[in-house]
DNA sequence: GAATAACCGAGACGGTACGTCTAGTCTTGTG
DNA sequence: CACAAGACTAGACGTACCGTCTCGGTTATTC
């Protein structure tokens, strides 16, 4: 049974020169790293990657489709080891972000995306796609594990817990920079949360507002 | 006792005329409604706003300032209303960050300054002081009357509070976009976060984690 | 006897494929008809001819002379038909030459390969013994039936007559282009020049320059 | 009577800096002698001159005016000296064309006008008013003299004349290059088109063609 | 009321990058 | 080897903005 399947239609011509695409994804990040997002031309990457500007633009269609996925490469492992308390694997979790997004190229690129994908949703998409969902289901399992463990509750929402455990984090690193957020936040963020999070049927989860009508 | 002090040296020369600062600040949000930050250029902002470009940079030093400002303009008003009950005026706060966010011109430019921030330190300062400090102060007094009435902890940071209240919301309306949030994510962001900060001598305040060691 | 003289080597490989000479010239004559020489691009005709790139550098060094040899093969018969009298035959080459030079495609590409000419002599010496010398030793054969009937002087220099006779035509197709020459320019051309060509012993050739000095 | 007539609107803005018309045009002109046509780009001009490519697309629509006028600064002066002799002083005029033709700089991009002049009718209009009447308005005056002078039949057709007279010199510093034209040129041309020319009132124009039939 | 000084709109200026295009070469698989 | 396809480097094209400068001209204050 020799199913054919798709099987890819084998382009004619030259095939793309693999080697390229890490030249310049290379030079893209050197570049970003020396002078920031506003010295980042599509003419400077082309000349450092010795590469013309037309092989830029069959690969990419733009700037941002190239940083993306130079960004991409570059944030691969989110794996802060698997800790045997899931409390601190969560709080490994959190600093690793804090201290990927303060100290690093990451840091400055980051908050780039952000801003370009407010006016262009196709570029969010590809990140999230490529970029945050990975690490969201990373953060999950970790979640679940808590869950076995009693820490949190069994019907808890986990994509609201990853909001309320992250948010802070994200909050004081993109916009509330200032003081910058130091290595003792992740902690603090998650006892915090956890409390709120944690399995505690014989208490009421709303502290009764008409007390104050 | 006519005290001079400093009394501004009356400059000499024509003075600037104050129309043109509202006609340029104008000119700024009409263009970044309909094309986005990508379609705001000096030249277009001068062009619309009747104006030489001369005239604009004698009042800003780039794009950057020039959109803050406009922003700013634009963000005057915080008061979600004042409420009898701290806890929906908390809620209210929320709300509001979100319907701005989710909704508006603001959503759009927004991003785009954490974006530009990043690699601009004095533009993120300026936006910390004009925008988001008059806002945080706003909020900071709402969870004073949340001590006073016995919602929150005396002790609590209220920075710290605040950080655990909007980064959420901020993370949903900035990062994780996809599905845009719903007009119950600030209810359930408050309840939950309350709940860690209500007064409570007699719980610890970290459910023993070493059930799981 | 078998002398195998210089006997072509023979290449080895698969062999040039002659229809493919004719496929580009013909694609090169199409693209100037239709958009000039400005829109004879080496990818246009390769495309338009359906054949590699690769193949025209294969067989022609550039642009210049794929053009040289496409308008070889487009002017191949400058044969205006013999004329019993040898005055007339010479206006009908005169007026060949002006007909091809203002209708056709021909007029187009010829100036063009007088401008590529003055920085490149090699392709000026191709044109010039591929397609000029045929047609001038055609004409100074009907010079010399002219000498022959006593039309011309027997001394008379026949490149030199030529160029009196070509020249004017020349001019005025391609120089002083307006207005554009009629029908009748060959024959007033060749009536003037046979004047001072006529076999005349008895006159000074030239009238007497001493008479200012 | 204050006739107010078409007076010049004084267009608003700063002015254009003429000295950047002559800065261009040299720069022109240099790189056109040192590298052909073929080195003739925008950019290098623009570099050379220490100008913004914008400031030259400002004043000319593209290469090819460019040219016209820098090649119009250059030959200004077709004075060859006005000579007692008026046959002289029509080879001079020759002579001089040749000269210009054969060694300067005009002489490569004289063809090139023409070559471009083929698909491009309003440079060649603007090179024709701009070139070349001015030197056929100089060369008509001096026919004009010849007439007087009874060197040339009162009743000639001059621009005709021209023709006769510049044509072949124009074919040989153009067309037919290859043996160069000598400076003894000139003085054959004129000598034999003025038989031709020459007042003859007792001998017929045309010498008998019927002795061939 | 004349001088002075800064303002104003318009638009030229030197630069820089954009995204596209073409030239001429190179590299695939196929014939 | 030739060939079609198409990737590749190099670099010019013409456009768009940037931030500065230079015009003629307009308000204000100061002498």
């Amino acid at each position: 049974m020799t199913l054919t399947e798709t099987e890819a239609p084998r382009p004619l011509g030259r095939p793309r020169d693999p080697r390229l695409d890490e030249a310049i994804t290379t030079a893209t990040l050197e570049l970003l790293a020396e002078g920031g997002y506003g010295a980042l031309t599509i003419e400077a990457v082309a000349t450092r990657a010795g590469v013309g500007k037309a092989t830029l633009y069959r690969r990419w269609t733009g700037k941002e489709q190239l940083v993306v996925d130079a960004v991409r490469t570059l944030s691969e492992p989110p794996e802060p080891g698997r800790q045997a308390d899931v409390r601190d694997e969560i709080v490994g979790l959190l600093e690793a972000l804090r201290r990927k997004s303060t100290s690093s190229l990451a840091g400055r690129i980051f908050p780039r995306l952000i801003g370009e994908g407010a006016d262009n949703p196709e570029l969010m998409r590809r990140y999230r796609e490529q970029v945050l969902e990975p690490r969201r289901d990373r953060f999950r399992a970790t979640l679940r594990r808590g869950i076995d463990q009693g820490l949190i509750r069994p019907d808890a929402d986990l994509d609201h817990v990853m909001d309320l455990l992250v948010g802070p984090m994200a909050y004081r690193t993109l916009i509330r920079t200032d003081p910058p957020p130091g290595p003792d936040l992740a902690a603090r963020i998650v006892d915090d949360v956890l409390v709120a999070l944690a399995p505690r049927p014989e208490t009421a989860p709303r502290p009764a507002p008409q007390e104050d009508a």
